[in-house]
DNA sequence: AGTTGCAACAGGGA
DNA sequence: CTCCCTGTTGCAAC
C-alpha cells in the first residue's frame, strides 16, 4: 500500500520528494523503451479518482483511450507525454510524490488511480499525489494546456540553453530573485525547489539574490552549475528519493536539503539553515552561500 | 537662522521629527489667534520654490492670494487650513521637518520658500520639506484634494472618536496590522510614525499584531492609549522635537524612540528594539509588547 | 506545488 | 520621517 495523505505531507516538509525534469527525463526514457508499441485494451480508474476528476486533474472518464496505442513517451521539464495512435496524449504531471509503475504482469499491482492494461498482459498504474494530474488530450489541444503550452528553455538540451539564451533569461528577470528566475517553467523548464537548491549551493549563490545583480562570474558559475547538477542527476538516474518505472531509486545524492539541516556544510563546515523563500525551503549555507 | 539641512536629515534618522495630529492643531491655534483679521499685502515666492512648484508641491504662482484676509485657521489630522476672505483655502502639509514661522516684522526671517506680508508689517514663512504642501484652492475645489478629502475620525475629538466608532475602524480593518490601521489617514487621520509607537508603547501591543485578533480588552487598551497620548501631546504643545509658530519646542516628551534604541524599557528594563514594519522604524520593548 | 487574492516589503523620488 | 507609485515577495485558502 502506497503511504498516506500525511506521511506525503511529511515527505513534502522533509523537502524530499519532488519529481524534476531528472526524473521525468529517465522515467520518460524508461516508458519509452518499455511501453512504445504495447495496445492499450483496457483503463482502469480507481474508485479514489473521483475526488481527483471532479478537480480536473483526471478526465479519463470523458475519454476512451482502450483500443489506442503507445507510439513514444518523452518528457520535457517535469511533465511527461505518451504520444498515442491515433490522434492522442496522454500527459502525465507527478509533482511531488506521484508515481507511474509497469507491471509485467498484475500480479505486482498496489494501489492506483488510473491503470492501463496493455493487450499483452502487462499493465501500467499511475498514482496522483498533490496537484499532479493524468490527462488525455487531443494534439489539437495540447498548446492550449497550461503545459506543455508555455515551457521555456530545457537546461538539458546544449543548443537550447547556450549560455547567451541563459543570460537573455536572467535580463528578462528584472529585479527578481533567483530562485523565482530559475524556477518560473516559462523561461527555463524543469527546476523544481529539490534541484533549486543544490543548483544554489553549488554556485554559492543566496536564493534571495536578485537576478540584475549578478556578476558576470557569478552567472557563468551559476549557469555552470545548472548544467552540472541536472546532467549529473539525469546520468544517475534521478534523485535517491524517488523511484523509477519499476519502483527502484535514483542514484542521485542531494547536496543540500532537510536531510542537511543543522549539519556541517561540505565545502566550510558551517551549519546548514533553513530559510523560507517564495513559499518554499532552501536550505543553504549561511556562509557559503552570499 | 533654522537649522541646517544636515540637521534636519540627522533628524529624521533619529525618527524625531514629524509633524503629526498634536503638532498641528498646536500650529493652527497659534495661527489662528495671532493672525486672524490681517491681510495679505504680498506673497514672496522665493528661489528655491522652483523646483516644488515643478512637482505642484506650491502653486501660489497661479493664484494671487495679496489683498485676501485670514479668517481664520484650523487644522484637521496632520493638516492645516487657512481661510482667507474672499474664498481661499490656503492649505499646508508640514509632514516631516516643514516649519511655519510668524515674525512681528521681517527682522527675524530666514530661509523660506513662501512668505506672506501682511499689512501691518509682520509676516510668516513658510518652509516646506520632503512630500509636504502649501497650496490655495477654491472651497470648491477642496473637497477633490486628498486630504482634506478623505480624512477619518479624529482621535482627539470626544464625540466622533467613541470607543464604538473605534471598533467600527478596528473591525474594517480585516487582516491588517495595527500599525497600518492607525496610520491610515483615512480611517483616524492624524497619528504618524512617531507618536504610533508611544501609542503602541502605552498600549503593550506590537505593531504586527493583527487587529482582527486583539481582545476586547486589548481593543480598550488601545483606545484608551490613542486619547491619552494625543490629549496629553496636545496639552504638552506637541513633541519636544518639534518648533511651534514661534520657534519653539513642544513640550511633550516621546517614550520610545531612536533615542531610546539599546536602553532599558521604562517598565520592564528589557532593552529596546528597533523593529521595521510598514516601511518604517517603530521601536518596540520586545517584552511589554505582544 | 498550482492559483488566487490580500497584505507587507522595497525602492525611488525631494 | 513624510507621501505616493509600482513591482515583488509572503502567506493562507482552495
Amino acid at each position: 500500500m502506497p503511504a498516506s495523505p500525511s506521511r506525503w505531507s511529511r515527505a513534502w516538509q522533509e523537502n524530499l520528494v519532488a519529481f524534476e525534469l531528472p526524473e521525468a527525463l529517465t522515467l520518460a526514457k524508461q516508458m519509452n523503451a518499455e511501453l512504445a508499441g504495447k495496445t492499450i485494451e483496457h483503463v482502469h480508474l480507481a474508485d479514489e479518482c473521483a475526488g481527483l476528476i471532479r478537480q480536473g486533474f483526471v478526465n479519463l472518464q470523458q475519454v476512451n483511450l482502450a483500443g489506442t496505442t503507445i507510439r513514444s513517451v518523452t518528457s520535457k521539464g517535469k511533465w511527461v507525454y505518451i504520444r498515442l495512435e491515433p490522434d492522442w496524449y496522454f500527459l502525465l504531471a507527478l509533482e511531488s510524490g506521484g508515481k507511474v509503475l509497469y507491471h509485467p504482469s498484475q500480479e505486482s499491482v498496489v494501489k492506483f488511480h488510473v491503470k492501463l492494461d496493455f493487450s499483452d498482459g502487462s499493465c501500467l498504474t499511475v498514482r496522483i499525489v498533490g496537484w499532479g494530474f493524468a490527462k488525455a488530450v487531443k494534439e489539437s489541444e495540447l498548446e492550449a494546456q497550461r503545459y506543455p503550452g508555455k515551457l521555456g528553455l530545457s537546461p538539458v538540451d546544449e543548443k537550447e540553453f547556450s549560455y547567451q539564451n541563459f543570460c537573455a533569461v536572467l535580463e528578462q528577470g528584472g529585479n527578481k530573485i533567483v530562485k523565482y528566475v530559475l524556477m518560473e517553467q516559462t523561461k527555463i523548464t524543469g527546476i523544481g525547489n529539490g534541484y533549486l537548491q543544490d543548483i544554489l549551493f553549488r554556485a554559492k549563490l543566496h536564493p534571495k539574490r536578485k537576478v540584475a545583480d549578478l556578476s558576470k562570474t557569478e552567472r557563468k558559475t551559476l549557469y555552470n552549475a545548472i548544467r552540472k547538477t541536472l546532467n549529473e542527476a539525469v546520468r544517475r538516474g534521478g534523485s535517491e528519493f524517488e523511484v523509477d518505472l519499476y519502483d527502484q531509486p535514483g542514484r542521485y545524492k542531494r547536496l543540500v536539503g532537510e536531510h542537511m539541516k543543522g549539519k556541517p556544510c561540505p565545502a566550510c563546515g558551517t551549519a546548514i539553515e533553513k530559510l523560507s523563500v517564495l513559499g518554499g525551503s532552501v536550505y543553504v549555507c549561511p556562509s557559503c552561500q552570499k
